[in-house]
DNA sequence: CTCTGGTATATCGTCGTGATACATCGCAAC
DNA sequence: GTTGCGATGTATCACGACGATATACCAGAG
């Protein structure tokens, strides 16, 4: 969801699309990459949306810095519908892409919310996991070889990222509970 | 990919759109799950590119077995076809998708092929995990909690990946060298 | 006899991708 | 000093896939 991501990112700063590109690389890591062809339709869709516009280009005055530039920057409604989305603890905040958009900005969220979230993506990643698992219990055997291991690994990733999640969610309660 | 996968199913045995579905759910694992509405216009796409056909109604013979349901076939060129991209061993059979559905047809595609593509998509894995790694290295300290924990367990999957390829390797060269 | 759940096909709007195009900037090498 | 190159910067296009939704038939359970 670069939605979510772009918001998050503006919420920082005002930033042109190319800064955001760059940002959002090294913000979500290889987990996710997005090329312009999103990211500039994104701009315009949230644009319309009223969520973000276009800084003034700073008239008159020296600098000039613009040239083909266009700088963005949240809105009033832009910074509300930031603080709804990362508020929502509904299905969207538990598949793949809206977990991770939202752990990026975990910073930003409330740390009951960081908790829901965690346990929702778990028990989302525990359904999958035991998913694969009875469907590789069942037809297991009839796999070749190479589709088996194919299997076999997906599960093990899986039930790494439920161990992980685990640990986050050791960690929230343990350690950031008492903090406010 | 879904072509890969649809004209690899098919060259088991012909099948209607559902059924398939349901074979490309169990093949490819909760790895990729592919909805109708990317699996009937891609039924169309192959049967207008002539890679497969509607099987004929087996007319007026006892049964009339279908009503609403269309089968599908590989046909001649469908057949050329698929053995074609199964002998590829370019840039498509490294990523995510093209790696993946190669790999649920391995036990029809010729050996040395075989250990091209897992040498090929081991070494696109290594790259990626080399990025990971150094962009962590670089700016591991910034980042926050949350966001550093994401990036250290992406680290870790694509590290086991790796790992998990070398063993595929390793096998395909001892095992299966020998044999044909 | 009705109701549920599996079989079966199909379309729609939305989103992301990868390729491609184009123009400007700073700066290093020659 | 100019030439050329790599980074900056915006934008569009065809294509593939998704998720939701609609429709219809059939079997068996209650």
């Amino acid at each position: 969801m670069l939605e979510i991501a772009v918001l998050g990112l503006l919420s920082e700063s005002p930033m042109h699309g190319y800064e955001l590109r760059k940002r959002l690389s090294s913000l979500l890591g290889t987990f996710r990459a997005f090329s312009y062809g999103s990211l500039y339709p994104t701009l315009r869709r949230l644009s319309e949306a009223g969520w973000i516009d276009e800084e003034a280009p700073l008239d008159a005055s020296s600098a000039r810095s613009r040239r083909g530039k266009r700088v963005y920057q949240l809105t009033a409604d832009g910074k509300e519908h930031l603080a709804e989305l990362l508020r929502e603890v509904g299905p969207d905040a538990f598949d793949d892409e809206g977990f991770g958009a939202r752990l990026a900005f975990f910073a930003q969220t409330r740390s009951d919310i960081r908790l829901q979230i965690l346990e929702g993506r778990r028990r989302r990643v525990e359904e999958q996991r035991d998913g694969m698992r009875s469907s590789l219990a069942r037809t297991g055997e009839r796999l070749d070889r190479y589709t088996r291991t194919l299997h076999e690994h997906g599960l093990e990733s899986v039930d790494r990222e439920v161990r992980w999640l685990t640990e986050l969610i050791e960690d929230e309660r343990s350690g950031h509970s008492a903090e406010k």
